[in-house]
DNA sequence: CTGAAAGCGCTTACAG
DNA sequence: CTGAAAGCGCTTACAG
């Protein structure tokens, strides 16, 4: 049985479409309609168990009421890390309570991206980890809807979209001065051979090598697959007293190689993780780890791409939001050797 | 600038809109178009930068390669357990695999349900933990889209959906027998006071006292708010030795409250949760748990969903996964008192 | 091989 | 206070 539509609605009750569209759902201001109309159209539709067609009003209006929230990675959602999740957060508790809809959408080949984020369907797009190559600029460019980019690489002046980032550089100063303070001078950088062109990855990176230049201490940057055993094992040989993990899902990762090789933590080796979100507090020992407020940046995100799209164009601005230091017990002094 | 519409490419072209949108989109199998005006057309639309326009063709075709996941509680997604997440996981994987958009639905009144759900932009809804009360009921019958619920209240037998529900009776029974084959008698079950209406706490709780009576036991039930602390307390005046949990996350709370107080675990108490993500690996001790298998029954749950759409009407039929057991570090025998 | 035309269900100036 | 009509951008029988 098809749904009834408004024109089901203005027969049985004897009215014009205008009238019922505008008694049932407060369109056209510039049509009036007598109580005594508005109550038998009313009664119409519940009687018809009439509701309103959104993908017709949406094609009328040009409006959706939806939001795209896009991950370059969204494969392994369940695999452990809360990044992606409190990102979620953030963004669905704005948009819900202002009336949005939240699609969630693939990994695609970036050929079609803009088919996929064009089609009409969105109102705009949360774009995350964006990195930043040719591609991805020509569809900011081209792209009719807005566009905010959360942690994608640092914007460059003549920014096509706004950008909403944590201070990676910042944070990574904290997790080294924090760990040069407990009197560690051989501390080593540690993230995935996968993720090499994560814009994170490259400026936590980037900070700690030049902060570690600046203290006049000697970088040393290791890459890992998957299999954490040969970081170990390099650790080990370097003589390194810390690493810093470029998430906390990897430095999650290393506590679990480190404690099957008998190696104890912090005694041994202290280990710093980026993100903090409650996992750090589930890992064994709980691992200290740079803060980023991932959820208010969704959050905040997720405001102004609402803004733009209700063209409140007053002043936009990218923004980056600092970071703190959680210390847990996944760090201390070095042992004297 | 108006993104270019079919009808501009036409017009470019010279053809009519009819040759467009067979050349372009494929569709309308009764229309032939020459290789030499098909060049054309993909020339025009090319140089227009056109872009189908997917509401409109939504609308119609009265489809949206869309499919809604509806949680009663979406709340606290990052807040620790990987349910939801996985549950995503498994979702995501089927469906963007097979070309559809995922639409993730707030929590809503229920009196707005039918009209969130039922307006023409979802082809399908996947529904989670619905709890199974009047509304509800009327809701399934009078939805116009196939609806598929996971880890639903048990269906009846005039079922108006689709149930996909793990065996919360077989898993619960697997962590009895567990603790009772390592000598526990005193075995508790615990679950918050919050969450008194969840379709999974009440049948993993009949389940408990259930299989607690059969083996002659008796049944201790806790309720807790979100304070533990007194919870504790009374697990330790009943003088139990083991605690089922109805979640991962109550446990893993229920692990940090002890730890707090100094009770050892697995030494003195003996914990097991349900669902056995990840986050059963990185608490301390790692924790005994239920496992279902969330990301294939939401797999299962979404193919299911697209069949239903296709109408490939054979004979779907509800299902239930079975549980197993994961044993890790958080049970052992009881202390000999 | 090709196009004119109807229609998906709604909203909104516009005219009475 | 009320309605006829155009149009959002597309698809698809149908007729030539």
């Amino acid at each position: 049985m098809k749904p009834a539509t408004l024109r089901d609605v203005a027969e049985a009750a004897n009215v014009s479409t205008t009238a019922v569209s505008r008694v049932l759902h407060g369109g056209g201001a510039s049509v009036r309609v007598s109580e005594e109309r508005a109550a038998q159209i009313r009664e119409a539709a519940a009687r018809l168990n009439y509701r309103v067609n959104a993908v017709a009003r949406n094609l009328r209006k040009s409006r959706t009421n939806t939001i795209g929230v896009l991950f370059e990675n969204l494969k392994g959602l369940g695999d452990g890390p809360l990044y992606t999740t409190c990102l979620l957060d953030g963004v669905s508790s704005v948009l819900f309570q202002q009336g949005y809809r939240l699609s969630l959408l693939a990994e695609i080949d970036h050929s079609d991206l803009m088919g996929s984020l064009g089609d009409g369907q969105l109102d705009g797009v949360i774009w995350c980890k964006l990195a930043r190559d040719a591609d991805s600029a020509s569809i900011l460019r081209d792209m009719p809807i807005p566009i905010v980019a959360i942690n994608a690489s640092e914007p460059n002046d003549d920014a096509e979209a706004l950008f909403v980032n944590c201070d990676n550089v910042g944070g990574i100063h904290l997790a080294i001065d924090h760990l040069i303070g407990l009197g560690h001078h051989r501390i080593a950088f540690l993230s995935e051979a996968e993720e090499s062109d994560t814009p994170d990855r490259i400026s936590r990176r980037d900070a700690y090598v030049s902060q570690m230049l600046l203290h006049g201490l000697e970088p040393v940057e290791l890459e890992c697959p998957w299999n954490l055993q040969g970081a170990v094992a390099e650790i080990l040989e370097r003589k390194s007293t810390a690493v810093v993990c470029w998430t906390e899902r990897l430095a999650g990762h290393l506590l679990d190689s480190l404690r099957e090789q008998l190696i104890s933590v912090p005694q041994q080796l202290s280990v710093i993780g980026f993100d903090s979100t409650r996992y750090c507090e589930t890992t064994s020992p709980r691992l200290t780890a740079v803060r980023q407020p991932i959820r208010e940046m969704a959050a905040f995100a997720t405001e102004t791409l609402l803004g733009m799209i209700r063209r409140e164009d007053c002043g936009f601005q990218s923004r980056i939001f600092p970071c703190q230091l959680d210390v847990r017990a996944s760090t201390a002094a070095p042992e004297v050797q």
